[in-house]
DNA sequence: AACTTCGGTATTGCAGGTAAATTATTGCAA
DNA sequence: TTGCAATAATTTACCTGCAATACCGAAGTT
């Protein structure tokens, strides 16, 4: 393994391409949530014809990453804070589960590196002690792992290629709250403890728990939100994203 | 509500007609799971041009309806054994949860209708009664009020809209089994009665025991079908679907 | 006989062009 | 000045045509 001719390398078409270019500026938040993409200015911003690029867009629609209106034009799709907290929920049954199911797949191996990933992650946090933020990859890479380690790969598809797309587009970080940073390193431990001992049980609630605490912070901002008469988050409708 | 004019109608473009059609083939069986579409065949028998029906196959990709090789071809998505495992399995998770939501959200009259369904149902059974079936769409009629009660419309969406769809192109019916059908509407009754009494954790439980029944069903098959050195259910290649 | 190579045929991939729909603008009237 | 109407401009929707790639069968080689 490991050999440069191992890998099978698939023919990627322009469609492919572009959708991958969309989706990773979607992502990046060079593609705002709710602006509105033209087809003419993407297409020759791209250097593709437009056959292609709707084709891709036709793609991402079917993801759900975009939404199209006859006869008016795609834009990113918009999540209000009640479908973020929807999305939430669902994230918390399915990585619930997906917890359980990897304290009984995982190989201890990959259970081991875990633990190692989460020391690294501890030296890192306190050389930036005060900023109390855990990185968002570390924290991606820490769920991948356990997610992955289900066994159910669909699962695992479901949640790393559907809703964590969804919800970084948000880079809705419950974990720049104050003091959020260090209790989400020791729910993280808590889950890797519940691995090791190899108890499906407490690996889902564990992780249930932690995916929790993460959903009750977008409650508070509905709650925020609909008491003091906030603007429904207005999504900039008028922007048309570029990419350049 | 029930009104003619209630109905937002939206213009369909011929992507969406094209999209749609597609879907129903498949989910009719018309479209064979692994079977091949050829692009100017499908459009002449649907009567429109290659680029609508192009940006259709597209959407169902993203929706993992089908699948395309670049510069091959686009097949029927084909699940295997173990697929069709995975996706009962994600089945379970989201769809208890939706169950516990509905005894939280789901109205009085909802409930009562629900409740109405299954006298129904029973009468239809016991007309029939050695054919020992559960009609399918009666089955889903009970799922779908049931998802569609939880309150949550993404849950409700990646229930009805996408995993329904997956499993029901394999007519996968662990109803025809033969004391299956009785069963089966037993446990609705059991559900229902969980839902009534608006107790969320025996509705959930309920609603898992119900699904683990049919998952355990393929489970036996998988068994049966790696211990008998059976052949891995090879999709038919060959065939080209048609829509006439 | 089996395997490889080569050419023809069919299918997919991409680009541009025309028609239809929506949005923006301008002019007119109240 | 405001509201409406007609028109112009922009954008999407769809179709056709051409290029590139893969598939299939025949001929040739080992």
């Amino acid at each position: 393994m490991g050999g440069l001719l191992d890998n099978k390398v698939q023919a990627q078409s322009l469609v492919d391409v572009v959708a991958e270019r969309i989706e990773a500026a979607i992502i990046s938040g060079q593609l705002e949530p709710g602006s509105r993409l033209s087809e003419q200015a993407l297409a020759t911003s791209l250097g593709v014809s437009r056959g292609p690029l709707r084709e891709a867009i036709r793609r991402l629609e079917g993801r759900k990453l975009l939404e199209r209106t006859p006869n008016i034009g795609v834009r990113v799709a918009a999540l209000s804070l009640r479908d973020l907290n929807e999305i939430l929920q669902v994230r918390e049954a399915l990585e619930g589960m997906a917890c359980g199911l990897a304290a009984l797949n995982m190989s201890d191996a990959e259970i081991a590196e875990l633990r190692r990933l989460l020391d690294n992650h501890e030296k890192q946090r306190s050389v930036q002690e005060n900023k109390g933020y855990y990185q968002e990859s570390k924290d991606f890479d820490f769920h991948f792992r356990i997610v992955a380690g289900s066994g159910n790969e669909r699962l695992a598809r479901m949640l790393t290629g559907d809703l964590y797309y969804l919800l970084r587009v948000y880079r809705y970080k419950s974990s720049t709250k104050p003091g959020r940073a260090m209790e989400a390193l020791q729910e993280h431990r808590d889950i890797a403890a519940a691995l090791e001992r190899r108890d499906p049980q407490a690996a889902e609630q564990a992780m249930r728990e932690h995916l929790r605490h993460a959903r009750r912070y977008v409650e508070e901002q509905i709650a925020a939100e609909t008491t003091n008469g906030h603007p429904p988050a207005t999504p900039r409708k008028g922007r048309v994203g570029r990419l350049d």
